[in-house]
RNA sequence: CGGGGUGUAGCGCAGUUGGCAGCGCGCAGCGUUCGGGACGCUGAGGCCGUGAGUUCAAGUCUCACCACCCCGACCA
């Protein structure tokens, strides 16, 4: 590939509007331009390094046995109503009616129609289990998109789903999903750890996320620093030090607070820490109004009212069902041993769910079972966001002058620099040095343009590519081209007669590399 | 959805009390350069986000709207 026709030109200054590292970087670097907000265009560098980055996950479900498929983008009405998601998601998706005003939904996920799949195509449980995959658009009304790929209103994802005959068979699939997942994203140079996820509204019993720590993530994970305890805030719990025996404390009396609404103002008013109260927050729900009684240190609401108890101690003063809804921070005890907890930021880049029999009782998806019953299909559904996976990359992987490509993600393998390109010998020497490799399968980007030294050098680190070949007057001068791994400082020399096979076999050498055939 | 910010050339920005719309980079042509974002000369490129209003005169003042970004809420 000639840089010089390429698609899509670098920018020496960011717009000023992408905030984080990665964001900057891929914009610079012409990985992806927006076309809306939340809507991107992948350009040619980009589109070959999400073809990448959905090669390996496509490996590694085809390696546990999963199926692809593929599941249209529009999705009509009914199925969502028999669940019940067609009111619930309404906030959050893109809808559409055709010329007759039939309903559809822009797909937001497709746990309804692979159901309906599943109910045509397996009749009895010797057909189980069975894992079917695809990679389709997902739309997401987001209210607000954020750091370029992070956060989008259009995306590619993965989305697996397992059908089983029970739960000990969804176990295993979901097992199978969770190994494919740490090989996916260690493949494609992601740190990921699992985490302990909600399950969110659907109920459900297991789901756990895949999390890049990285400061421009926008999730909190509590992570402990004695034991392997990990969970999203959403879901992350503690373990409460044991209270003081009601019989110490005398009975609640009524403390005068007139205009004290807040925590806050509570502290001061009575010299108490936040900890010492409880403060009570009314939640309107799709069940009525419920009443949450909280540690006043968690969580910032103002319960509105001009007299506060003293004294009052949970089960003894008030009865009620006692709940996990409040926050944890760091320093809290670890739930499982009661090492202190940390809060780190993270990117979920992707999340396995097992739900169980939640969409098949729904929409009657059954099977015959090997008693001559019927039963529902036992599922999980386990998603990997691609255009996340390949931000998340660049905000892990770069240094101040640009991006640093794990090979088996890289756009191209080598990137051929000719210094200057308007000289003939250095022109007919990078070339034939272009096709050897190419006879090799090494993917190279050519930069022919006529730049100077310093745009060209800058440009590839820029880029990326992992290794940086340099074909100039001086090298040839000594029979030899210059190599440089775009990860390290030194650079070495190499014959020219050999330099072709050294590189390939460079290139043969790199782990975890995806196969995209010829390209 | 609440709060804040920004809209001027492809990108980054300046534009004074309202008075001919500018700079840097990039882009085109010519020439000189050629190992870390070279230099000279010449040039192209603008619905100043949109619409009303005030004024002799609006990029600049007023109002409304739109878009984008950030924080939060919401959300796989």
């Amino acid at each position: 590939m000639k840089q010089s026709t390429l698609f899509g030109r670098t920018l020496r200054d960011a717009p000023s509007d992408a905030t984080t590292p990665g964001t900057q970087l891929m914009l610079r670097a012409a990985i992806a331009r927006p076309l809306a907000a939340g809507l991107y265009t992948w350009l040619p560098l980009g589109f070959r390094v999400a073809e990448k980055v959905e090669q390996i996950v496509r490996e590694e479900q085809n390696r546990i046995g999963a199926q692809e498929m593929e599941m249209p983008v529009l999705t009509p009405a009914e199925p969502w109503k028999e669940t019940g998601r067609w009111e619930s998601l309404e906030p959050i998706t893109f809808r559409t009616a055709d010329h007759n005003g039939r309903e559809f939904m822009v797909s937001y996920t497709h746990e309804e129609f692979v159901h309906l799949h599943a109910k045509q195509e397996i009749q009895s449980y010797r057909q189980l289990p069975a894992i079917v995959y695809h990679f389709q658009s997902k739309g997401r009304d987001e209210a607000r998109p954020r750091a370029g790929l992070l956060r989008v209103r259009e995306f590619v994802m993965k989305d697996a789903y397992t059908f089983d005959a029970d739960q000990a068979g969804l176990e295993k699939s979901y097992e199978a999903e969770h190994g494919a997942y740490a090989r996916t994203f260690a493949r494609m140079g992601l740190d990921a750890i699992s985490v302990e996820s909600d399950t969110g509204a659907m109920g459900g019993d297991v789901a756990h996320e895949f999390q890049v720590l990285t400061e421009v993530g926008e999730d909190r994970i509590a992570i402990c620093t004695n034991c392997d305890y990990r969970a999203n805030l959403e879901k992350a719990t503690r373990k409460i030090a044991p209270q003081r025996s009601p019989d110490a404390i005398p009975a609640p009396t009524p403390v005068a607070t007139p205009g004290t609404t807040s925590i806050e103002a509570l502290e001061k008013a009575l010299g108490l820490p936040a900890s010492a109260f409880l403060k009570t927050l009314l939640l309107r729900t799709k069940d009525g109004v419920v009443a949450v009684v909280l540690p006043g240190d968690r969580e910032a609401n103002e319960p509105k009212q001009d007299t506060h108890l003293r004294d009052v101690v949970p089960g003894r003063d008030f009865g009620g069902e006692r709940v996990d809804v409040h926050d944890v921070r760091e320093g809290d005890a670890c739930p499982r041993c009661g090492g202190r907890l940390e809060i780190k930021r993270g990117v979920e880049v992707g999340n396995i769910f097992a739900y169980g029999t939640y969409y098949s009782t729904k929409l009657d998806a059954t099977f015959l079972a090997e008693d001559g019953t019927r039963r529902p299909f036992v599922g999980g559904s386990y998603g990997i966001g691609i255009g996340r996976s390949v931000q998340t990359i660049i905000e892990t992987h770069h240094d101040e002058r640009g991006i640093i490509w794990p090979p088996s993600v890289a756009p191209f393998h080598v990137h051929l620099i000719a210094l200057p390109s308007s000289d003939p010998d250095v022109r007919a020497k990078s070339e034939a040095l272009v096709a050897a490799l190419e006879r090799e399968h090494v993917e190279v980007l050519y930069d022919d343009r006529d730049e100077s030294a310093g745009v060209k050098f800058a440009d590839a680190d820029l880029i990326g590519i992992p290794l940086r070949v340099t074909v100039s007057k001086r090298t040839l001068k000594e029979d030899k081209v210059e190599l440089k791994p775009r990860a390290r400082a030194d650079a070495e020399l190499l014959p020219q007669g050999d330099a072709a096979g050294r590189i390939a076999a460079i290139v043969r050498g790199w782990p975890d590399l995806p196969e995209m055939g010829n390209r």
